[in-house]
DNA sequence: AATTATCATCGTAATATTGCGATATATAAA
DNA sequence: TTTATATATCGCAATATTACGATGATAATT
């Protein structure tokens, strides 16, 4: 036990799920602010702006990328991080669907 | 150390963290569907739906209400479980809010 | 009052997440 | 090639989550 049971749910529930538990994280809410008003983005910017170790801002970045939010370079000196729009705009739409399938005749 | 610093970031980062967190587990967001597109809904109908057992829902069931997602009678027999209309708009929004922030310049 | 049905809570085991120090790796500069 | 800077990964401790059996509580039924 102790384990979610992702088999006995569709693809579109486990997706839906997986991608709010990105967002459910403060820091990661405030990292997906944070580069998405910026043009692009490193990662000691983030140590500063967040007030987290870096090891911990390397993580949590780590887990957005999993999910296809961020585009650029990853490798070496002043990495480039960036939101990819196209995966924004799908999320976004994922969500919006979400909430918009309610039964209007609901008690 | 294990334990999220939610006092470094602003109430809206927190607010919207723990509603993700709601929504990051398949069997929150099947019981938010199936109760959504129901008139009225009890638990059983659920352990039935869901496939999961009666104490794992109705834990489930008490992080949506947490967040206030849920409204009806919580006490006896045949519980009748709806959807709060007004929170869910309300949570539409905030998440359609926060996806509408990008920058449309970033690289 | 006893029974039945339905849901909540307790206790616990298994697993996942969070955070960071230490360290590794990679690039740029000297 | 050494040094400095920036990011990734490892390993671990603390805490949170997930799941369920056992049990408790509540309300309708008999």
């Amino acid at each position: 036990m102790g384990v979610t049971k992702s088999h006995i749910f569709s693809p579109q529930q486990n997706e839906l799920a997986q991608v709010a538990k990105v967002m459910a994280h403060p820091a990661r809410i405030a990292i997906l602010e944070y580069i998405s008003k910026q043009d692009s983005c490193i990662c000691t910017d983030l140590v500063d702006e967040i007030g987290l170790a870096q090891p911990t801002i390397s993580q949590h970045l780590n887990e957005i990328k999993k999910i296809g939010l961020l585009k650029g370079s990853f490798e070496g000196k002043n990495l480039c991080y960036c939101i990819d729009r196209e995966k924004w705009l799908e999320l976004q739409q994922f969500f919006n669907s979400f909430f918009s399938s309610i039964n209007q005749n609901c008690c």
